[in-house]
This record gives C-alpha cells, structure tokens and sequence, in this order.
DNA sequence: GGAGACAGAGTGCGCGTGCAACTACCAGCG
DNA sequence: CGCTGGTAGTTGCACGCGCACTCTGTCTCC
C-alpha cells in the first residue's frame, strides 16, 4: 500500500464518520422537533435561516442551498409552511421571475419555542457521540472550529 | 450573552457546517454512483460494510446501523440487493429470528468496479469544500482525524 | 426590437424512507 | 409448562424527495 492508498482510506474513514454522526443527530432532532413542534429538520431549518436573516428576505434559491434541498422540494416546503401561517412569499418588485420569502409573527414564535429543544437535544446527540470511540474525534473537533462570526 | 450561551451558538453552527459537507458530498456521490454504476450511497454503503467484514457475514441489524436507516428500510434494501443478485440472505442457525447477508462475487465485482468513482468523487467534493470559506476548516479536520485501524 | 440563451420557480411522477402494527422467536420465572 | 417481556425482521401506509419537464421573465447580441 502506497501513500497514496492511504489517503483514500482516510479520506473514506472520514466520510463514514461524518455520515455517522450526521445521522445520529439528525435523527435526534427529527424526532424531537416533530414530536414537540410538529416540525420536520429541514422545516427547522428554513424557519432558523430566515430569522438569521433578521428583517430581511431570501430567495427560493438561497433557501435550497441553505437547506440542502433541491428546486422542488423547496417550492413545496415553503408552500407547507406558507399554508401553515408560518411565513408568506412576497413577489420581488425589480426582478418578477424571483420570489421572496420572510418569517411570519406565527413562525418567529414557533422558531422560538422550538429553538430551546433544537439546542438541547443538538446537545445530547453530540455529548452521546462524543461517547462513542469512533465518533470522539469528530465531535471534538467540531466544538474547536472556528466560530465564523 | 453568557458563556454558555455561546456554546449554544457554537454548537449550532458546527451542526450546520456538518451538515452542509455533509450534503455536498452526498449529493455528489448519489449522482456519480448512480449514472455510472446504478447505486445509491445507502446502497454502495451497504455492499462497502459487508466486504468490510471480509468473508463474515452481517446481520440486518448491524446493517441497519452501518447504514444509519430503519428496520424497514433495510429490509427493503437488501431486498433490492439480493433481487440483482448482489447479496444473499442466510438463514442464522442458532437465533432463528436472525438473518445474516453475505455478499456474493457479483457484488463484490460491482464494489470493486464502484470503488475508484466513489474515492474519485469523494476527492473531488472534499477538495471543491475546501474551497469553501466555510467548510473548509471541517475539511481540515476531517483530515486531521485520527485513522483508527 | 426581435431571437435565442439562460435563470427562477412550479408540476407530474416514481421511488425510497420512517412509523406503526404484526409475526416469529428467544429467555426468564412462577 | 404456559406466560410475559423483549428482540429480529417484515409489511401497510402516507409522505417528502429528486429528476425531468414546463412556464414565465430577464439579459444579450445582432
């Protein structure tokens, strides 16, 4: 085995750990912002990077890349959530094909009770992989990271 | 704001930076494995865990937490698997709720052929978030981490 | 100013997923 | 023995996702 070589397993050992961990939290959260906020991870998500945007609006595009997603699904997140009172699209005046979006009294104030359990279960997901061996590292890792402010 | 407080927020944004390579790099995978090679990142990772145990066999159990996914959704994709000859389901002797899955040399053809466009592309989406302002510190420590053989 | 290229958003469709309910099975205990 | 609690795997069902396509609107170049 060359140099080489060895940088490709590490490369794929850290791609299996970051899924791991992925999944694990993602869980988490999934079952704990649905069962206690009847909301989904993604719909987190788009509410918490709407109301980063303080004030301001975002695109449908910028929505997708913020939350991973594709066209599509974006159309029809934003629409369930839009029926569901949580924020309302606004039609952008200089450019008609782009369509903004912006939080709602209602969605701030779910964000709000939902943000608490958001942060405490994120908490125990990452204090249970920092338990297990494997995972250790990266979580430990992930709490040194820079704080891009 | 307190000093607990910003360990919330540091916490929140290690969460989102996860999550955003984690996206990428899926994204990446899913669509290169699936053109070139008609698999899945669930299902590449499947056929990757099992030749990992290198002549032992998996229960679906394991399988399931090896590929972070339900029960269910495992049954159904070693279902897929085996139906394209990929794997075969043996019956445990001793536990008989138990089913081991073993892959076949068709399926270890296949993995191997997958290999190269998995590392390849894993290379390239890990390099492409270097590259990102953001992730490239995660990046960074990805491959810092400590290779446990 | 009209034609073509391109970008943002929405729609039809097939598919994989998780949850809940169910069956088959093992282990312990009266 | 039968009974109970718990585990392994499977199935019915509803739902969210990505892909391919369409539509509308913008930009550019001649």
């Amino acid at each position: 085995m060359g140099i080489g070589d060895d940088a490709v397993e590490i490369r794929a050992q850290g791609w299996r750990t970051l899924a791991a961990l992925h999944g694990l939290i993602e869980t988490a959260l999934e079952r704990a912002l649905q069962t206690e906020h009847d909301l989904s991870v993604v719909e987190y998500t788009v509410l918490d990077a709407l109301s980063r945007q303080d004030g301001w609006h975002m695109r449908m595009r910028q929505l997708a890349r913020a939350a991973a997603l594709s066209g599509s699904a974006t159309t029809r997140l934003v629409t369930r959530l839009e029926e569901r009172g949580l924020l309302t699209r606004i039609l952008c005046a200089d450019d008609r094909r782009g369509i903004y979006t912006e939080l709602t009294p209602a969605g701030s104030e779910l964000l709000a009770r939902a943000r608490p359990t958001h942060d405490r279960v994120l908490a125990d997901a990452l204090a249970e992989g920092g338990r297990t061996p494997e995972l250790a590292p990266l979580v430990d890792a992930l709490h040194r990271l820079p704080a891009a402010h």
